[in-house]
DNA sequence: TGCTTATACATAATATTCTTATGTATTATT
DNA sequence: AATAATACATAAGAATATTATGTATAAGCA
């Protein structure tokens, strides 16, 4: 079962820069795996919302990029900046403050 | 402290659909204060987001509709067709997996 | 009584953010 | 040698929200 696409949406950010946070540095291509192993495929980033996500987060001095070449084949790894740690908790702060509300709206089981 | 309104998209039609599971029927202007006062205040649904979304649900065959009149302004109840409560019982069990699922991402305390 | 706020509907223009499709190219596997 | 996986990117389109605007009735208060 894959979620269906509208629940991704606003969260994309927020799981990027988490899991920079959790990882030091990964690569664009490198994240769509992790998120597909850790959730046991039932997200799916694709690439079209991937790469214009991860340059926006570096637009807003939220990431850095490191560029490398592994043979002849680029590869741009992404770093969470000062900035971007604090966004970066803020925006995990807020999705489980969210999350708590929601299981209360819809009378489910509450987290401890 | 509201929460930023990319965290609402996807979730409206899951939140008005359990609302009108819970409370038999309901008019629009009613299930704006009714999430407004069990989030206290944290989620406000604006009218150009719900109306849309309550004609959505019609054309969808997922609600329908009884028009009385107080006084003489209109009001229009809104009611969960069989259908509907099938769907309900889909989207809010998959939020509810979703945001398991996030919790985990997110290294956050699990829900028993 | 008159002003303001609340109630109650609606839609249009715009913004955001995703999907889907497409493109390019290298490397690994069968 | 062909296919799949790796790795980047962007453009067109769809979906869904925000913001602004519009209309109108009813209630509260000074």
């Amino acid at each position: 079962m894959i979620y269906s696409s509208e629940l991704i949406k606003g969260t994309l950010k927020t799981i990027v820069m988490k899991l920079l946070a959790d990882n030091d540095r990964m690569y664009g291509y490198e994240i769509t795996q992790k998120v597909k192993d850790l959730t046991l495929d039932k997200i799916q980033i694709t690439e079209g919302a991937l790469y214009p996500t991860l340059h926006a987060l570096e637009s807003d001095g939220l990431v850095t990029i490191e560029t490398e070449y592994i043979g002849k084949r680029v590869r741009k790894y992404y770093r969470l900046s000062a900035t971007g740690k604090n966004k970066m908790h803020e925006k995990v702060s807020e999705l489980a403050d969210f999350m708590n509300t929601m299981k209360f709206l819809l009378n489910l089981p509450q987290t401890s």
